[in-house]
DNA sequence: GTGAAAGCGCTAACAC
DNA sequence: GTGTTAGCGCTTTCAC
């Protein structure tokens, strides 16, 4: 048989017509007969001819590809992140080509070449730690090239965004914390020079002012990830007067610090309440579950997915940008009392 | 400016040059002058040129693209996976189209035929629960694309794989389990159309033969997810005579199982034992944290890829499959005996 | 040392 | 109703 797949030419060769003739009959143009429609039909799933998407991306300058470059998919947020990219690019007929930066500048920029290389037709980002000049997604844009940003954005680039509400969120996890009887709220906190970092602690902030509880720097620590919630827990377990709570910035660090409070002896939430970020499958497995923060990756992938085809399909690099607030919702378990 | 991104045309024109000049001169041909190629190597970095990667698709018949089918990428098994994939791939110059089946083969037939018409170089696959017949891979195949399977492989295909040792796997999990004097050991098992699931089956059967225990089928379940645990599990502690040990074939279901036997009443792992397979968060979080066996998926990646990249460089499709092993191994945490 | 022309697969004027 | 032609961006033989 011929080598590689069926082309048009194979089919027109077959039934002795020409390219143009099977070309149209497959999109059931209507001067087409419906005799020679049928030939072609039959043939073409006869011979599982499908549409050569590289010469189509050719001849219409459209891949009818997005790009997405996130920092690393192994986390929970970003994989459900990505979960929901692929629905609405699939549905709207789009592939979807994945780049990790890995958190480095470098590869994040190999990756837009990577990106500008394939002409695909648009891109959403979240953007790497380490990144801090923006000129390579300015270059994507220069060459009208659609980009959304989603959870790691760019405040420099006016750009459209698609973010969690992490100020709200903080402040309803520690209001509900204060509403079920807590009065001395630990937070472990992210790395400040991240919005996600600032925006949280704002919240937690924001939330024992307006409750007229006083904010002791002491029980605020820069910990955000399982290990180090293990190593600097007891520290706060040791203070004189130790937490009645603690607001943890992601659910690995509550896992973290559950683990170490009920080691330690103290019953959760009767001794100290924990609420976490990010509702993942730990929150969901852990004894007691834990109560945290629903941060819908899967949504913000849907509406940043979304926004971007809009993009795409206006066509008009001229866009007034928009930022997108994804509401987080407290879903109360058993690690804080009711 | 132009319209677009800037093509070799747009060089030549302002170089008052021929296209294949420019062509030439890019790749540092020996035939070109070294002033022309100076000339044209200047403007291509002013214009910012990036060959278009899908004109060279076409012309060479080569996308430099694969493709991946997972079941779902929120898991920690697969998104590690496709970590290892995106590194191998973009280091051998591939770039990675991602698809989810959602373990629908629907979708997954669906996905197919995208990579069909996306004309990728080659194929990643971990197949979804639901399939059981293969003709769409078997198209990928005579289409002269190559296959690698991952994990979910399959065995009425000759075709290369990447799996987890699932046999020895299971095996040393449950003779860990008789080693530490659990005697009833019950198996929530996967789908026995699955490889996967018969080979952890199987390993548990032998182990449980080496030693001399009786084969109760009651205490064998197909139950492979969260929920289903915490939905199945009930009924095994029902029993007359129940078992003093759970082999859960993977994370989630572990961690169901986990919780309901702690609900219950029972000690884990004092009155029962509990062991998992696949090495993710949750497992490091449980409390007790669950002894199980650490999958390697990003290791599987690079296997898989750095096997499909092989295939494609060879350009022959008529290999002699090859199946690779990922060794596994035992993380004993609290959830089983000393 | 460089250019002209053909072709990868497909479509869309433009013919007839 | 169908065929011819040109062109999307690039490479590569074949000229000269």
């Amino acid at each position: 048989m011929r080598s590689g797949q069926v082309t048009i030419k194979d089919i027109a060769k077959e039934l002795g017509i020409s390219a143009s003739t099977v070309s149209r009959a497959l999109k059931d143009h209507p001067d087409i007969s419906s005799k020679t429609k049928e030939a072609v039909n039959e043939l073409a799933k006869k011979w599982h001819y499908k549409p050569n998407a590289v010469a189509l991306s050719l001849r219409h300058s459209k891949s009818n590809v997005i790009g997405v470059i996130i920092p690393e998919i192994v986390h929970h947020f970003f994989s459900s992140v990505i979960s929901g990219i692929e629905k609405i690019a699939h549905e709207a007929g789009y592939n979807v080509m994945m780049f990790q930066s890995n958190e480095s500048y470098e590869r994040e920029m190999a990756n837009v070449q990577a990106l500008l290389s394939s002409r695909v037709d648009g891109v959403l980002v979240s953007m790497s730690k380490e990144t801090n000049d923006f000129s390579h997604f300015k270059e994507l844009r220069d060459n009208g090239i659609p980009i959304v940003f989603f959870d790691r954005v760019c405040n420099e680039l006016s750009s459209d965004n698609v973010i969690v509400d992490d100020f709200a969120g903080a402040f309803s996890a520690v209001e509900h914390l204060i509403n079920t009887g807590c009065k001395r709220i630990a937070h472990l906190s992210a790395p400040q020079h991240m919005l996600l970092g600032q925006n949280r602690q704002k919240g937690y902030r924001q939330a024992l002012l307006k409750h007229k509880l006083s904010v002791d720097e002491d029980l605020i620590i820069k910990c955000d990830s399982f290990e180090e919630a293990i190593e600097k827990t007891p520290d706060l377990l040791r203070l004189p007067n130790p937490p009645d709570a603690i607001f943890a910035v992601n659910e690995l660090t509550a896992a973290g610090a559950l683990s170490v409070v009920k080691k330690a002896g103290f019953k959760v939430p009767e001794d100290i309440s924990i609420i976490g970020f990010t509702d993942g499958v730990v929150s969901r497995t852990s004894d007691p579950a834990l109560t945290t923060l629903e941060q819908h990756g899967y949504e913000v992938g849907l509406r940043a997915s979304e926004l971007l085809v809009g993009r795409i399909t206006e066509g008009d690099m001229d866009y007034e940008p928009v930022t997108k607030v994804v509401k987080t919702n407290l879903i109360v378990r058993g690690s804080t009392k009711n």
